[in-house]
Order: C-alpha cells, then sequence, then structure tokens
DNA sequence: TTCTCATGGGAGAGCGCTTTCCGGCTGTGC
DNA sequence: GCACAGCCGGAAAGCGCTCTCCCATGAGAA
C-alpha cells in the first residue's frame, strides 16, 4: 500500500513551523508571518513559504498556539445542573428535550461561519464548576454560553467573578450582572391568557413548570397577572418538571379537582402532549370541551393532535443572539452588561 | 470591594506551576509530580505542595499540559454534512431531530463520569474535513465520534487514513475499516413486516427514508426481503427525508397511489407522525382501518394518537456504548477495528 | 555625501507544563 | 567498612508556536 501526494505517513512526526521554515529557507518568524497574514512579507518569500507549506502538509498546531495567543477559537456550552447526581436521568431527559436541540442549532449557526467550535461541558459538583471556572481563566475557551437550569445556581456569579466573557440564555435566577438573552416570559403567558378569556373559557386551570427555573416562574406570573386583569383572580393550578408525563399527571389532577375547567394554559407544549393525551382519556374534546394553550411552539406543537396553540419561543435566533453577543463580549472585554429580550406571539393552531 | 478568601483577583495574572513550587519551596519537577500523583515523594514535600495550591488557588493550565502529554480530555463529536451548504437550513432541522440530543446524552453519560468533554464540529467543504482531520492528528482532541449522513463521506477514510481514534454511530456508507456501532435495521424492519403481515394486513405500503443514508437503505431491505417472505413480493413505497411533513406527504401519495392500502411501515417516527396526520386527513381508522408501525422509539412515538407501534432503536445505550469503544481505543491504539450491532425490538403501542 | 527614517527579516525569549536524565543520599549484603 | 542498588529531587530540555526586539538595508532629505 502506498502513500498518496503529500500526505504524511502516519506515526511520522507531524511537520512543524520549523520544517516549513527550514525548507523555505526562511525564519520560523517570517514563516510564521507569512501564514498568519501579518505584516508585509517580500512576496517572493511569501511563495516561498505556501510552496513549502503546501508540500509538506504543514497545518498549525491550535494548541500550541492557543498557548502564545491565549485565543482557542472555542465557545463552552455549560450546563450547570446544580441539583442532581451524576447518575440521576434528569440529564436525559434535558438532552433529548427539544430545547437542548433547539439551542445548539441556534448557536452553531452562527459559531460554524466563524469558525468557532463548541464545548459541551456539564457540571454537577461544586468541584467541577471550581475547575471549570479555573479553566475557562486559563483560556480554556473564548467564553460561556450558560445554560439555565433549576436552582440558584453559583456559577454565573463565579463567572462574572472571574471575568470569563459569559452570556446566558435565560435570565438567571439570582441578580447578577451577566449578559444574557430571553424571552419576556411573563408577556407569553399573558397572550395565552388573553387568548383563552377572549375564546369565553369560564375556568382556566393552569399547568406550570418547576418553581424555581425563572422561566417557568415567569410564566406563571405573568399568566397570573393577565387573568387577575381579565377579572379572574383565582386560577386553579397543578404542576409539572416540563415533561410529557409529567404534564399527563398534573391535568388529570386538575380534572379531578376543578372538573369544570374549559380552558388551561400548559408552561410548555411537551407537558401540553401530556394533558391533551388525560383529557383525551377524560373524554373531553380539545378545544370544544376544553381549550389548551401551549409554551415553545416547539415541534411537539405540531406533532399534537389537535395541532397546539401555543406561545412561540425564537430560541433559534435567541441561541444565535446569545453567540453574538458572547462574541462581541469577547472582542472587546470593556462591554458593558448587556441583556435582550425577546417578544414572543401566539401561534394559532386547532387546540385553542 | 475586597477579594474573598483565596481568590485570586481578576486581571492578575495567574497562579503558574512555578509559583506553586516556590512558595512550597520545591522544584517545578517535584511540585508537578505531586500534583499528577506520579512517582513517591516525600509526604512532607506532598503536603507543603498542596497547601500551596490552596492558597494561590492554582489551576492547572489545560493547554500546557495537553502540548507536552498530548492528550487534550476532549472528544470530538463531527457532524459530517458533505452535501448541504452554510446557509442550507438542513443543519437546523438535524438538531431539532430527536436523534441528536439521544446521541449526545449518551456520549455524555459515559464521558462525564471520565471528566471528558465534547467539542461538537460540523464539517462540511472538502477544505474543512481537510483542516479537521489536520487538527486532529495534532491531538486537537483524543478522538472523534462520527455522526453518519446523508452521501459517500470520504470523511471515515480521511480518519483512518490518518490514524486518528474514531468510532462512528451508523455504519459507513462505503466499506471503511473503522470502528462503529450500529443496529440491526433490517432485522428491525423485519420486525415491523411480521407484525404488521401476522395482523392480518392484506397490503402493507411503506414509506422509506433518504435512499443514501445506509440506516435507511438498511431499514428498505430488511423490510421488502421480510415482506417477499411472507409473500408480499411487491411493496408499494414511498420517500420521504425523515421530516414531519415529508412523512405526511409520503403517506398523501401512497393513498392516491394505493388506496386500499391497510397497513404501513414508516422509516422513522418523525414520518409516522406525519403519515397519521395525513390518515387523519383522509377519515382512515389507525389501527382500524390503516395499521400504522414506525422506527426508532423516540419521544414522538409516545406523544403521538394514537401512541405508535415502533421499532426500538436503543440510540443513548449504542452512543454509550461509541464512547466506551472510542475511550479503549484511544487507550490501545493496536485495538483491531471492530462494529458492534444492536439487535431491535418492537414496541407494541396502539396504531398497529 | 551623510544622516534620517521606513521597512523587512532573524534571533530568541517566552507561553506553562511534563519528563528525562543525573546526582546525591540512604539502606542492604558481604 | 565498602560496593551496589534503589529512591528521590532538581536542572533543564523540550512541546510548537507567536511576537518583541534589534539589526541590516535602501530610499529620500539635507
Amino acid at each position: 500500500m502506498t502513500t498518496t501526494g503529500g500526505r504524511v505517513p502516519v506515526g511520522e512526526r507531524l511537520p512543524t513551523l520549523e520544517d516549513v521554515a527550514r525548507i523555505a529557507g526562511v525564519s520560523r518568524a517570517t514563516a510564521s508571518r507569512v501564514i498568519n497574514g501579518i505584516r508585509n512579507v517580500d512576496p517572493q518569500l511569501h511563495e516561498l513559504v505556501w510552496e513549502a507549506v503546501g508540500r509538506t502538509g504543514y497545518v498549525p498546531n491550535r494548541l500550541a498556539r492557543s498557548l502564545v495567543t491565549r485565543r482557542t477559537g472555542t465557545i463552552a456550552l455549560v450546563v450547570s445542573d446544580s441539583e442532581s447526581h451524576d447518575d440521576d436521568p434528569f440529564m436525559g431527559r434535558f438532552f433529548a428535550d427539544p430545547y437542548f436541540g433547539r439551542v445548539v442549532g441556534g448557536l452553531m449557526s452562527v459559531l460554524r461561519a466563524a469558525g468557532i467550535q463548541l464545548a459541551l461541558q456539564i457540571v454537577g459538583t461544586e468541584e467541577q464548576r471550581t475547575r471549570l471556572v479555573g479553566d475557562l481563566r486559563h483560556g480554556q475557551a473564548d467564553g460561556v454560553i450558560v445554560l439555565s437550569l433549576p436552582g440558584h445556581d453559583p456559577l454565573p456569579r463565579m463567572l462574572t467573578d472571574a471575568g470569563v466573557p459569559a452570556v446566558m440564555i435565560g435570565r438567571p435566577a439570582d441578580p447578577v450582572p451577566i449578559n444574557y438573552v430571553d424571552l419576556a416570559n411573563d408577556t407569553g403567558a399573558g397572550l395565552a391568557a388573553d387568548h383563552l378569556v377572549a375564546r369565553g373559557c369560564r375556568l382556566v386551570g393552569m399547568i406550570a413548570g418547576p418553581a424555581d427555573v425563572p422561566a417557568s416562574s415567569d410564566r406563571i406570573a405573568g399568566f397570573r397577572r393577565s387573568m387577575a386583569r381579565h377579572g379572574h383572580a383565582w386560577v386553579p393550578q397543578s404542576s409539572g418538571n416540563f415533561t410529557q408525563e409529567s404534564g399527563e399527571t398534573a391535568m388529570r389532577a386538575l380534572l379531578a379537582d376543578h372538573p369544570e375547567v374549559d380552558g388551561v394554559f400548559v408552561a410548555n407544549d411537551l407537558m401540553a402532549l401530556g394533558a391533551l393525551a388525560a383529557l383525551r382519556d377524560a373524554r373531553r374534546e380539545v378545544p370544544g370541551d376544553v381549550a389548551v394553550v401551549g409554551f415553545d411552539d416547539s415541534s411537539a406543537a405540531t406533532a399534537a393532535e389537535p395541532a397546539l396553540t401555543t406561545v412561540r419561543h425564537p430560541l433559534e435566533d435567541m441561541a444565535a443572539e446569545a453567540a453574538r453577543l458572547l462574541m462581541t463580549r469577547i472582542d472587546d472585554p470593556g462591554m458593558r452588561v448587556s441583556s435582550v429580550i425577546y417578544e414572543p406571539s401566539l401561534v394559532l393552531r386547532r387546540s385553542a
């Protein structure tokens, strides 16, 4: 078996800048200048260097370069999971949820074009968090996108204290001077309330998410506020954990306690799917007997039968914006803390 | 504002091994040995070093370490996208698909415990591929997990030629001596055929995926073979691209051409969701008029109404296995090429 | 002609770490 | 009492790259 072209045989030492320089008959410094397009270099040497690069199949060693430039071309996506343990199935659920995929897709749409790679990090324990922040300060990654998760996570604060460029998707639970991109969750929930009331619903219930997730509590507050404004001071509520099954259970509970509900706002589409199943079991027509409004406009909304009327959450756009914000922050360390809030809209389908 | 505890102020130079050594009153070499737990070091010095580490808040610089050890503690997840362009929406679809999330979840379940991070890479152009392989040879990552995508991708071959530890999830389209983990897709499709026939279906159709994806073509072949064995030499077929809408379109086409179908095998759950919608539109009862079997047992299967009878694809387990295989390969470069094939099973729900 | 100044290239000092090599010390067996 | 292992710690050589100095050269000004 022969080796084709200029390909370097396996196991052989890889060509270094030194080799390129030697072959081109210039110094390492000049070779480096040519390859990085820095300063004017004599066109003739320029050519010689590129020729040597071609002949050797030279590829710069990113690690070595990063060590001196303090730039890695990597952004970390950190999922901070302060509550669950390593063997908790929570993470499995998390990745399977459309949320994760949509975020990654949005981030990559921007990062890919910029030639930046995304490094996925999950931190659970205090030690892992400290470690992560340490690595980041060393420039393991140029910046961080933090995904908001349940609980009062110390990570955002640690990151800002350490001066690591960071952007959160979803606001932090505690007030921390960190950049973030979020949705006006309260307004979105308000839209759902308006719609259900306008439809003529008399008793509207709510299936909420975990109270310690900011996105969730904002939806709860926004919904209640809007309902109150419409004269519904009291809203029966049941809670789930954003999964389909929990939505089904919550709907059953709601139905048991308040058989007369004729409208329900579910804090995310996945739970709405479960709610739909529970309503089917209870022989309630949707939207005839009970109108259902979801939240997120994820793929689950169109998968549902009937298709879900839901609040649109432009997660891909938000993630893309977060990536852009982070890149700006990385290039300009002096940038002042800023946040971008997206406005939700109601997507009308058949369920309400 | 004061700085708490041993925390190092922002902007200050980070403590290096040199600093730790100086404070502990030992040489850099000894400090390194203590921190990495290499060789026996006098217990007293040992303690001195750790104390210095605590006082300075020292965290080893991973980059510098990797440069010399040639180990990064990173595994790359590469999505090779040889056909689409940068602005193609294909990638958005890809990340939103449960497939991606399930794979990441499975990988992380293993990698997280091993303290390895996952770096996401998307390569589209030839240049990006060359670049990627170059970076990998330099040890940018210790190994690669490759996701199989449409088309005859040159990447697997490039990787093996370069001697980069790699494991594919899903077999390569062309025969390449690369490690992979796959599902016996043909057997799975056969299970679906057996079930539909056993149910008494007279005319069974099929909604296939793209023909150039190995997983898809294996399902097609397996289904046809099994149907033939049951005496159904001919199977009407319509194709989609694994999305819900394409499934709906394909089902409509199938119904138009063969109104008498009373059973259909759909090559993945997402398309099955679409097929269900088309059947509903056409006023066919499922499973009464038409029985439907999906593939994957993804979250879409339970979201469907009626819930889908489907072929279980243990993607999380497979991804976890791929991660383990890769780690083994990394530690033992001499390991011979091996592949693991998972056996599918049929999950009975209501649609068939 | 001489001095100034701009320009391009080379030498070499690091970036922060691991690891080999070697010297000095202690303990054992004869 | 001596030779020989066996250990342990330090000095220093890198890993592959960038980038600051500094020098040489040549053009333009006085």
